[in-house]
DNA sequence: TGCAAAATAGCACGATCGTTCTTTTTATTT
DNA sequence: AAATAAAAAGAACGATCGTGCTATTTTGCA
Protein backbone atom coordinates (compact mmCIF):
# COMPACT_ATOMS: atom_id res chain seq x y z
CA UNK A 1 0.00 0.00 0.00
CA UNK A 2 2.34 2.20 1.00
CA UNK A 3 5.19 1.41 -2.34
CA UNK A 4 5.08 2.25 -5.96
CA UNK A 5 3.68 -1.09 -6.79
CA UNK A 6 1.48 -1.72 -3.69
CA UNK A 7 3.41 -4.64 -2.72
CA UNK A 8 6.29 -5.08 0.29
CA UNK A 9 9.07 -3.26 -0.89
CA UNK A 10 12.29 -5.44 -0.24
CA UNK A 11 14.01 -2.77 1.66
CA UNK A 12 17.24 -4.14 1.95
CA UNK A 13 18.74 -7.32 1.02
CA UNK A 14 21.12 -8.02 3.75
CA UNK A 15 21.48 -11.39 4.20
CA UNK A 16 20.63 -11.69 8.31
CA UNK A 17 17.66 -9.30 10.08
CA UNK A 18 19.81 -8.69 12.73
CA UNK A 19 20.51 -4.95 12.80
CA UNK A 20 23.27 -3.44 15.48
CA UNK A 21 22.98 0.01 15.97
CA UNK A 22 26.51 0.60 15.45
CA UNK A 23 27.84 3.66 14.00
CA UNK A 24 29.76 2.14 11.15
CA UNK A 25 26.91 0.71 8.44
CA UNK A 26 25.30 -2.42 9.78
CA UNK A 27 27.36 -5.48 10.82
CA UNK A 28 25.00 -7.63 8.94
CA UNK A 29 26.59 -6.34 5.82
CA UNK A 30 29.31 -8.36 5.14
CA UNK A 31 32.10 -6.98 3.34
CA UNK A 32 31.58 -8.19 0.07
CA UNK A 33 27.75 -6.83 -0.11
CA UNK A 34 28.93 -3.04 0.48
CA UNK A 35 31.57 -2.98 -2.00
CA UNK A 36 28.96 -4.95 -4.29
CA UNK A 37 26.84 -2.30 -3.44
CA UNK A 38 29.56 0.69 -3.91
CA UNK A 39 30.27 -0.60 -7.56
CA UNK A 40 26.61 -0.58 -8.42
CA UNK A 41 26.51 3.41 -7.26
CA UNK A 42 29.59 3.99 -9.25
CA UNK A 43 27.83 1.90 -12.34
CA UNK A 44 25.09 3.97 -12.10
CA UNK A 45 26.53 7.65 -12.32
CA UNK A 46 28.50 6.26 -15.34
CA UNK A 47 25.17 4.99 -17.13
CA UNK A 48 23.38 7.93 -16.22
CA UNK A 49 26.55 9.68 -18.38
CA UNK A 50 27.46 6.91 -20.64
CA UNK A 51 24.09 5.01 -21.01
CA UNK A 52 23.55 1.41 -20.22
CA UNK A 53 24.95 0.13 -23.15
CA UNK A 54 28.41 2.16 -22.58
CA UNK A 55 29.51 0.71 -19.33
CA UNK A 56 32.22 -1.52 -18.90
CA UNK A 57 33.25 -2.93 -16.38
CA UNK A 58 37.07 -2.06 -16.99
CA UNK A 59 36.13 1.30 -16.51
CA UNK A 60 33.96 0.58 -13.65
CA UNK A 61 36.68 -1.25 -12.36
CA UNK A 62 39.23 1.87 -12.86
CA UNK A 63 36.90 4.50 -11.33
CA UNK A 64 35.98 2.24 -8.17
CA UNK A 65 40.07 1.27 -7.95
CA UNK A 66 39.64 -2.16 -8.45
CA UNK A 67 40.45 -5.22 -10.35
CA UNK A 68 38.50 -6.19 -13.85
CA UNK A 69 37.89 -9.34 -12.35
CA UNK A 70 37.17 -8.41 -8.71
CA UNK A 71 34.13 -6.04 -10.64
CA UNK A 72 33.19 -9.10 -12.08
CA UNK A 73 33.02 -11.74 -9.50
CA UNK A 74 30.28 -9.76 -7.83
CA UNK A 75 28.28 -10.01 -10.88
CA UNK A 76 29.06 -12.95 -13.12
CA UNK A 77 28.23 -11.17 -16.25
CA UNK A 78 28.02 -7.56 -17.78
CA UNK A 79 24.56 -8.00 -18.12
CA UNK A 80 23.39 -8.44 -14.58
CA UNK A 81 25.84 -5.00 -13.90
CA UNK A 82 23.42 -3.40 -16.00
CA UNK A 83 20.90 -5.01 -14.68
CA UNK A 84 21.14 -4.07 -10.82
CA UNK A 85 22.10 -0.57 -12.31
CA UNK A 86 18.50 -0.18 -13.77
CA UNK A 87 17.27 -1.73 -9.79
CA UNK A 88 19.30 0.76 -7.45
CA UNK A 89 18.24 3.42 -10.00
CA UNK A 90 14.65 2.64 -9.49
CA UNK A 91 15.43 2.75 -6.26
CA UNK A 92 16.58 6.07 -6.17
CA UNK A 93 13.30 7.31 -8.42
CA UNK A 94 11.25 5.85 -5.32
CA UNK A 95 13.45 7.65 -3.35
CA UNK A 96 13.54 11.23 -5.00
CA UNK A 97 10.27 11.34 -6.52
CA UNK A 98 7.92 8.79 -5.20
CA UNK A 99 8.06 8.58 -1.22
CA UNK A 100 7.88 12.67 -1.49
CA UNK A 101 5.26 12.84 -3.39
CA UNK A 102 3.04 10.43 -0.92
CA UNK A 103 3.40 12.94 1.92
CA UNK A 104 1.06 15.80 0.32
CA UNK A 105 -2.29 14.82 0.12
CA UNK A 106 -3.97 11.96 -2.58
CA UNK A 107 -5.48 13.47 -5.37
CA UNK A 108 -4.16 16.69 -7.25
CA UNK A 109 -1.63 17.91 -4.91
CA UNK A 110 0.03 14.66 -4.58
CA UNK A 111 -0.04 14.91 -8.41
CA UNK A 112 2.13 18.21 -8.34
CA UNK A 113 4.29 17.09 -6.02
CA UNK A 114 4.69 14.01 -8.17
CA UNK A 115 5.07 15.63 -11.74
CA UNK A 116 7.48 18.46 -9.63
CA UNK A 117 9.79 15.64 -8.01
CA UNK A 118 10.13 13.90 -11.75
CA UNK A 119 10.90 16.77 -13.77
CA UNK A 120 13.26 17.92 -11.48
CA UNK A 121 14.94 14.71 -11.56
CA UNK A 122 15.03 14.21 -14.91
CA UNK A 123 16.59 17.92 -15.73
CA UNK A 124 17.60 18.48 -12.50
CA UNK A 125 20.52 20.51 -10.85
CA UNK A 126 22.16 17.52 -10.98
CA UNK A 127 24.07 17.01 -14.30
CA UNK A 128 22.78 13.86 -15.20
CA UNK A 129 20.23 11.79 -17.76
CA UNK A 130 17.68 9.09 -16.66
CA UNK A 131 18.16 6.30 -17.00
CA UNK A 132 14.52 4.97 -18.05
CA UNK A 133 14.80 7.89 -20.78
CA UNK A 134 18.58 7.05 -22.10
CA UNK A 135 17.90 3.02 -21.80
CA UNK A 136 14.77 3.19 -23.99
CA UNK A 137 16.23 4.48 -27.01
CA UNK A 138 18.94 1.78 -26.42
CA UNK A 139 16.36 -0.94 -25.36
CA UNK A 140 13.62 -0.38 -27.37
CA UNK A 141 14.61 -3.10 -29.89
CA UNK A 142 17.04 -5.03 -28.24
CA UNK A 143 15.85 -8.42 -26.22
CA UNK A 144 17.34 -9.63 -23.63
CA UNK A 145 16.79 -9.39 -19.61
CA UNK A 146 18.44 -5.79 -19.13
CA UNK A 147 15.07 -4.55 -21.53
CA UNK A 148 13.25 -6.89 -18.93
CA UNK A 149 14.31 -5.48 -15.93
CA UNK A 150 14.16 -1.90 -17.52
CA UNK A 151 10.86 -2.29 -19.28
CA UNK A 152 9.32 -3.72 -15.93
CA UNK A 153 10.68 -0.60 -13.94
CA UNK A 154 9.65 1.76 -15.89
CA UNK A 155 6.30 0.42 -16.50
CA UNK A 156 6.09 0.31 -12.28
CA UNK A 157 6.76 3.75 -11.92
CA UNK A 158 4.01 4.61 -15.29
CA UNK A 159 1.45 2.98 -13.71
CA UNK A 160 2.07 4.70 -9.98
CA UNK A 161 1.48 8.07 -12.27
CA UNK A 162 -1.60 6.48 -14.14
CA UNK A 163 -2.66 5.60 -10.44
CA UNK A 164 -1.89 9.41 -9.40
CA UNK A 165 -4.14 10.80 -11.44
CA UNK A 166 -6.95 8.27 -11.61
CA UNK A 167 -7.06 9.28 -7.69
CA UNK A 168 -7.27 12.62 -8.68
CA UNK A 169 -9.86 11.54 -11.01
CA UNK A 170 -11.88 9.76 -7.99
CA UNK A 171 -11.91 12.82 -5.95
CA UNK A 172 -13.25 14.67 -8.20
CA UNK A 173 -10.64 16.68 -9.23
CA UNK A 174 -10.57 15.95 -12.46
CA UNK A 175 -13.94 15.21 -13.91
CA UNK A 176 -15.89 11.86 -14.09
CA UNK A 177 -15.61 11.68 -17.93
CA UNK A 178 -11.76 12.53 -18.27
CA UNK A 179 -9.37 9.85 -19.41
CA UNK A 180 -6.75 9.48 -16.59
CA UNK A 181 -4.38 7.34 -19.21
CA UNK A 182 -4.49 10.30 -22.02
CA UNK A 183 -3.67 12.72 -18.66
CA UNK A 184 -1.05 10.11 -18.20
CA UNK A 185 0.22 9.97 -21.51
CA UNK A 186 0.99 13.91 -22.03
CA UNK A 187 2.38 14.40 -18.53
CA UNK A 188 4.99 11.65 -19.66
CA UNK A 189 5.42 13.94 -22.98
CA UNK A 190 5.98 16.88 -21.21
CA UNK A 191 8.73 15.07 -19.02
CA UNK A 192 10.43 13.71 -22.17
CA UNK A 193 10.48 16.94 -24.11
CA UNK A 194 11.83 18.31 -20.93
CA UNK A 195 14.61 15.73 -20.91
CA UNK A 196 15.34 16.09 -24.62
CA UNK A 197 15.54 19.88 -24.77
CA UNK A 198 16.68 20.45 -21.58
CA UNK A 199 19.93 17.95 -22.08
CA UNK A 200 20.62 17.87 -25.49
CA UNK A 201 19.32 20.66 -26.55
CA UNK A 202 20.75 23.03 -23.54
CA UNK A 203 17.98 24.81 -24.20
CA UNK A 204 17.10 27.25 -21.05
CA UNK A 205 13.69 27.24 -19.60
CA UNK A 206 12.60 24.25 -20.48
CA UNK A 207 11.17 23.57 -16.67
CA UNK A 208 8.59 26.58 -17.09
CA UNK A 209 7.67 25.32 -20.38
CA UNK A 210 7.43 22.02 -18.81
CA UNK A 211 5.37 23.33 -15.57
CA UNK A 212 3.81 25.77 -18.39
CA UNK A 213 2.08 22.70 -19.79
CA UNK A 214 1.28 20.49 -16.84
CA UNK A 215 -1.32 24.22 -15.95
CA UNK A 216 -2.54 23.91 -19.91
CA UNK A 217 -3.56 20.27 -18.71
CA UNK A 218 -5.27 21.03 -15.90
CA UNK A 219 -6.95 24.80 -17.43
CA UNK A 220 -8.50 22.07 -19.67
CA UNK A 221 -10.26 21.19 -16.67
CA UNK A 222 -11.09 24.23 -15.62
CA UNK A 223 -8.79 24.16 -13.17
CA UNK A 224 -6.58 27.22 -12.09
CA UNK A 225 -3.04 26.70 -11.93
CA UNK A 226 -2.28 26.93 -7.96
CA UNK B 1 12.17 29.48 -48.89
CA UNK B 2 10.62 26.10 -50.21
CA UNK B 3 13.39 24.09 -47.98
CA UNK B 4 13.29 22.85 -43.90
CA UNK B 5 15.74 26.22 -43.36
CA UNK B 6 14.35 28.51 -46.01
CA UNK B 7 17.89 27.76 -47.72
CA UNK B 8 18.39 26.42 -51.08
CA UNK B 9 18.76 23.22 -50.41
CA UNK B 10 21.54 21.12 -51.74
CA UNK B 11 19.59 18.63 -53.97
CA UNK B 12 22.39 16.36 -54.33
CA UNK B 13 25.75 16.49 -54.96
CA UNK B 14 27.04 15.06 -57.50
CA UNK B 15 30.43 16.35 -58.70
CA UNK B 16 29.10 18.24 -62.34
CA UNK B 17 25.28 19.45 -62.95
CA UNK B 18 24.97 17.24 -66.38
CA UNK B 19 22.34 15.15 -66.43
CA UNK B 20 21.41 12.93 -68.61
CA UNK B 21 18.17 11.24 -69.16
CA UNK B 22 19.98 7.96 -69.58
CA UNK B 23 17.99 5.24 -67.21
CA UNK B 24 20.78 4.12 -64.90
CA UNK B 25 21.03 6.55 -62.51
CA UNK B 26 22.90 9.20 -63.37
CA UNK B 27 25.87 9.31 -65.57
CA UNK B 28 27.87 12.26 -63.44
CA UNK B 29 27.58 9.71 -60.32
CA UNK B 30 31.31 8.26 -60.06
CA UNK B 31 31.30 4.62 -59.08
CA UNK B 32 32.55 5.33 -55.77
CA UNK B 33 30.10 8.15 -55.11
CA UNK B 34 27.01 5.96 -55.27
CA UNK B 35 28.80 2.71 -53.32
CA UNK B 36 29.41 5.16 -50.60
CA UNK B 37 25.60 6.48 -50.85
CA UNK B 38 24.85 2.58 -50.46
CA UNK B 39 27.19 2.37 -47.55
CA UNK B 40 25.44 5.28 -46.01
CA UNK B 41 21.79 4.08 -46.50
CA UNK B 42 22.83 0.66 -45.31
CA UNK B 43 24.84 2.29 -42.09
CA UNK B 44 21.31 4.20 -41.51
CA UNK B 45 19.14 1.29 -41.62
CA UNK B 46 21.01 -0.24 -38.91
CA UNK B 47 21.45 3.13 -37.09
CA UNK B 48 17.94 2.95 -36.31
CA UNK B 49 18.18 -0.53 -34.65
CA UNK B 50 21.43 0.28 -33.07
CA UNK B 51 22.07 3.48 -32.46
CA UNK B 52 24.69 5.57 -33.77
CA UNK B 53 27.33 4.60 -31.49
CA UNK B 54 26.35 0.90 -32.17
CA UNK B 55 27.11 1.33 -35.38
CA UNK B 56 30.44 -0.40 -36.11
CA UNK B 57 32.61 -0.22 -39.76
CA UNK B 58 32.90 -4.05 -39.11
CA UNK B 59 28.97 -4.77 -39.71
CA UNK B 60 28.22 -2.04 -41.94
CA UNK B 61 30.94 -4.05 -44.22
CA UNK B 62 29.53 -7.25 -43.08
CA UNK B 63 25.91 -5.94 -44.75
CA UNK B 64 26.93 -4.14 -47.49
CA UNK B 65 29.63 -7.04 -48.63
CA UNK B 66 32.50 -5.11 -48.74
CA UNK B 67 35.77 -4.72 -46.69
CA UNK B 68 36.46 -2.76 -43.76
CA UNK B 69 39.07 -0.86 -45.08
CA UNK B 70 37.13 -0.39 -48.74
CA UNK B 71 34.00 1.04 -46.45
CA UNK B 72 36.77 2.71 -43.75
CA UNK B 73 38.00 4.81 -47.29
CA UNK B 74 34.96 6.44 -48.20
CA UNK B 75 34.74 8.31 -44.77
CA UNK B 76 38.75 8.18 -43.30
CA UNK B 77 36.80 7.79 -39.42
CA UNK B 78 33.79 6.10 -37.78
CA UNK B 79 32.73 9.58 -36.78
CA UNK B 80 32.71 10.83 -40.03
CA UNK B 81 30.14 8.08 -41.22
CA UNK B 82 28.07 8.48 -38.03
CA UNK B 83 27.97 12.21 -39.35
CA UNK B 84 26.70 11.24 -42.90
CA UNK B 85 24.14 9.09 -41.72
CA UNK B 86 22.78 12.38 -39.28
CA UNK B 87 22.84 14.35 -42.95
CA UNK B 88 20.98 11.21 -44.82
CA UNK B 89 18.21 10.65 -41.73
CA UNK B 90 18.04 14.78 -41.77
CA UNK B 91 17.30 13.94 -45.42
CA UNK B 92 14.83 11.68 -45.35
CA UNK B 93 13.41 13.14 -42.62
CA UNK B 94 12.48 16.86 -45.38
CA UNK B 95 11.27 14.16 -48.26
CA UNK B 96 8.61 12.31 -45.63
CA UNK B 97 7.78 15.02 -43.33
CA UNK B 98 8.52 18.19 -44.68
CA UNK B 99 7.81 18.42 -47.90
CA UNK B 100 4.41 16.28 -47.90
CA UNK B 101 3.37 19.33 -45.51
CA UNK B 102 4.15 21.87 -47.33
CA UNK B 103 1.59 20.92 -49.99
CA UNK B 104 -0.86 21.50 -47.61
CA UNK B 105 -2.22 24.96 -47.45
CA UNK B 106 -0.27 27.25 -44.73
CA UNK B 107 -1.60 27.40 -41.14
CA UNK B 108 -3.68 25.20 -38.78
CA UNK B 109 -3.89 22.73 -42.29
CA UNK B 110 -0.17 22.28 -42.45
CA UNK B 111 0.39 21.76 -38.81
CA UNK B 112 -2.15 19.28 -38.77
CA UNK B 113 -0.47 17.35 -41.92
CA UNK B 114 3.37 18.16 -40.39
CA UNK B 115 2.39 16.49 -37.41
CA UNK B 116 0.33 13.72 -38.87
CA UNK B 117 3.52 12.52 -40.86
CA UNK B 118 6.11 13.37 -37.89
CA UNK B 119 3.98 10.82 -36.09
CA UNK B 120 4.15 8.14 -38.72
CA UNK B 121 7.55 8.45 -39.48
CA UNK B 122 8.93 8.22 -35.04
CA UNK B 123 6.17 5.02 -34.54
CA UNK B 124 5.22 4.18 -38.01
CA UNK B 125 4.69 0.96 -40.15
CA UNK B 126 7.96 1.06 -40.67
CA UNK B 127 10.10 -0.80 -37.87
CA UNK B 128 12.46 1.78 -36.95
CA UNK B 129 13.68 4.30 -34.80
CA UNK B 130 14.22 8.01 -34.61
CA UNK B 131 18.13 8.54 -35.15
CA UNK B 132 16.70 12.07 -33.39
CA UNK B 133 15.34 10.82 -30.74
CA UNK B 134 17.94 7.82 -29.86
CA UNK B 135 20.99 10.12 -30.89
CA UNK B 136 19.95 12.67 -27.92
CA UNK B 137 19.72 10.27 -25.17
CA UNK B 138 23.09 9.23 -27.19
CA UNK B 139 25.03 12.47 -27.40
CA UNK B 140 23.65 14.57 -24.55
CA UNK B 141 26.91 14.90 -22.70
CA UNK B 142 29.25 13.45 -25.02
CA UNK B 143 30.35 16.37 -27.19
CA UNK B 144 32.44 16.27 -30.82
CA UNK B 145 31.13 16.72 -34.20
CA UNK B 146 28.73 13.99 -34.54
CA UNK B 147 26.56 15.53 -31.52
CA UNK B 148 27.29 18.85 -33.54
CA UNK B 149 25.91 17.67 -36.92
CA UNK B 150 23.01 15.70 -34.87
CA UNK B 151 22.09 19.05 -33.40
CA UNK B 152 21.90 21.07 -35.82
CA UNK B 153 19.65 18.86 -37.92
CA UNK B 154 17.28 19.18 -34.90
CA UNK B 155 17.48 21.89 -34.16
CA UNK B 156 16.47 23.01 -37.89
CA UNK B 157 13.77 20.48 -37.88
CA UNK B 158 12.35 21.97 -34.86
CA UNK B 159 12.76 25.42 -35.83
CA UNK B 160 10.60 24.21 -39.09
CA UNK B 161 7.43 23.14 -36.81
CA UNK B 162 7.87 26.58 -34.53
CA UNK B 163 7.51 28.44 -37.95
CA UNK B 164 4.55 25.96 -39.09
CA UNK B 165 2.68 26.99 -35.49
CA UNK B 166 3.76 30.45 -36.04
CA UNK B 167 2.23 30.61 -39.53
CA UNK B 168 -0.92 29.06 -37.93
CA UNK B 169 -1.13 31.78 -35.60
CA UNK B 170 -0.31 35.05 -37.85
CA UNK B 171 -3.44 33.32 -39.79
CA UNK B 172 -5.55 33.70 -36.84
CA UNK B 173 -5.75 30.10 -36.50
CA UNK B 174 -4.23 30.44 -33.17
CA UNK B 175 -5.19 33.46 -30.96
CA UNK B 176 -2.91 36.20 -30.61
CA UNK B 177 -1.48 35.85 -27.20
CA UNK B 178 -0.82 32.15 -27.58
CA UNK B 179 2.47 30.92 -27.17
CA UNK B 180 4.02 29.56 -30.14
CA UNK B 181 7.09 27.94 -28.64
CA UNK B 182 5.21 26.55 -25.83
CA UNK B 183 3.09 25.22 -28.64
CA UNK B 184 5.89 23.24 -30.39
CA UNK B 185 6.99 22.31 -26.63
CA UNK B 186 4.16 20.66 -26.35
CA UNK B 187 3.92 19.55 -29.44
CA UNK B 188 7.03 17.70 -29.55
CA UNK B 189 6.58 16.16 -26.54
CA UNK B 190 3.68 14.43 -28.11
CA UNK B 191 5.71 12.85 -30.35
CA UNK B 192 8.57 11.69 -28.27
CA UNK B 193 5.69 9.96 -25.68
CA UNK B 194 4.65 8.41 -28.71
CA UNK B 195 8.13 6.96 -29.70
CA UNK B 196 8.69 6.01 -25.97
CA UNK B 197 5.62 4.01 -25.59
CA UNK B 198 4.87 2.57 -29.01
CA UNK B 199 8.91 1.58 -29.70
CA UNK B 200 9.84 0.75 -26.41
CA UNK B 201 6.43 -0.06 -24.30
CA UNK B 202 5.23 -1.51 -27.69
CA UNK B 203 1.87 0.16 -26.22
CA UNK B 204 -0.84 -0.16 -28.75
CA UNK B 205 -3.18 3.03 -29.55
CA UNK B 206 -0.20 5.38 -28.84
CA UNK B 207 -0.79 7.19 -32.30
CA UNK B 208 -4.42 8.07 -31.37
CA UNK B 209 -2.83 9.42 -27.70
CA UNK B 210 -1.00 11.32 -29.64
CA UNK B 211 -3.43 12.49 -31.95
CA UNK B 212 -6.09 13.38 -29.27
CA UNK B 213 -3.38 15.33 -27.42
CA UNK B 214 -3.13 17.57 -30.53
CA UNK B 215 -6.88 17.83 -30.44
CA UNK B 216 -6.28 18.67 -26.77
CA UNK B 217 -4.06 21.47 -27.89
CA UNK B 218 -6.50 23.15 -30.09
CA UNK B 219 -9.62 22.97 -27.68
CA UNK B 220 -7.29 25.05 -25.37
CA UNK B 221 -8.08 27.49 -28.13
CA UNK B 222 -11.39 26.79 -29.21
CA UNK B 223 -11.06 24.70 -32.21
CA UNK B 224 -12.69 21.73 -33.31
CA UNK B 225 -10.86 18.65 -34.10
CA UNK B 226 -10.73 18.26 -38.35
C1' DT C 1 43.40 -0.67 -76.28
C1' DG C 2 46.47 1.19 -72.91
C1' DC C 3 47.24 4.21 -68.94
C1' DA C 4 46.40 6.78 -64.89
C1' DA C 5 43.49 7.24 -61.22
C1' DA C 6 40.10 5.77 -58.28
C1' DA C 7 38.11 2.16 -55.63
C1' DT C 8 38.50 -1.84 -53.03
C1' DA C 9 40.76 -5.61 -50.63
C1' DG C 10 44.25 -7.68 -47.54
C1' DC C 11 46.75 -7.61 -43.60
C1' DA C 12 48.48 -6.14 -39.34
C1' DC C 13 48.68 -2.91 -35.28
C1' DG C 14 47.41 -1.65 -30.57
C1' DA C 15 43.50 -1.19 -27.62
C1' DT C 16 39.55 -2.65 -25.31
C1' DC C 17 35.97 -5.79 -24.64
C1' DG C 18 33.67 -9.80 -21.56
C1' DT C 19 35.02 -13.81 -19.51
C1' DT C 20 37.70 -17.81 -17.36
C1' DC C 21 41.05 -19.77 -14.35
C1' DT C 22 44.42 -19.56 -10.74
C1' DT C 23 46.61 -17.35 -6.96
C1' DT C 24 46.87 -14.16 -3.29
C1' DT C 25 44.91 -11.30 0.07
C1' DT C 26 41.47 -10.13 3.37
C1' DA C 27 37.41 -11.23 6.55
C1' DT C 28 34.97 -14.07 9.45
C1' DT C 29 34.45 -17.80 12.63
C1' DT C 30 35.98 -21.47 15.66
C1' DA D 1 45.76 -17.46 17.09
C1' DA D 2 44.50 -20.95 13.67
C1' DA D 3 41.36 -22.50 10.39
C1' DT D 4 38.12 -21.59 6.92
C1' DA D 5 35.61 -19.04 3.74
C1' DA D 6 35.00 -14.95 1.10
C1' DA D 7 36.81 -11.30 -1.66
C1' DA D 8 39.94 -9.40 -4.75
C1' DA D 9 43.77 -9.52 -7.94
C1' DG D 10 46.56 -11.27 -11.80
C1' DA D 11 47.15 -13.04 -16.09
C1' DA D 12 45.59 -14.76 -20.25
C1' DC D 13 41.98 -16.06 -23.90
C1' DG D 14 39.54 -14.95 -28.20
C1' DA D 15 36.86 -11.44 -30.29
C1' DT D 16 36.02 -7.01 -32.03
C1' DC D 17 37.07 -2.33 -32.38
C1' DG D 18 39.06 1.85 -35.41
C1' DT D 19 42.76 2.79 -38.18
C1' DG D 20 47.08 2.76 -41.15
C1' DC D 21 49.77 0.84 -44.88
C1' DT D 22 50.35 -1.76 -49.07
C1' DA D 23 48.78 -4.39 -52.86
C1' DT D 24 45.31 -5.48 -56.17
C1' DT D 25 41.37 -4.75 -58.83
C1' DT D 26 38.24 -1.88 -61.25
C1' DT D 27 36.93 2.23 -63.50
C1' DG D 28 37.06 6.30 -66.61
C1' DC D 29 39.44 8.63 -70.12
C1' DA D 30 42.93 9.54 -73.93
Amino acid sequence: MNTINQLPLRRSVEPTSVETSSGTESRAMLKGQQTKAAIVEAAMGLATHLGLEGLSIGVVAEVTHMSKSGVFAHFGSREELQISVVREYFNQFEQEVFYPALEAPRGLPRLRVLFDKWMRLVAGEVQAGCIFISGAAEFDDRPGPVRDALVGSVKTWLAAVHRSVLQAKEMGHFPADSDESQIAFELHGLILALHYEARFLKNAGSIERSNTGFDHILARYGIKPS
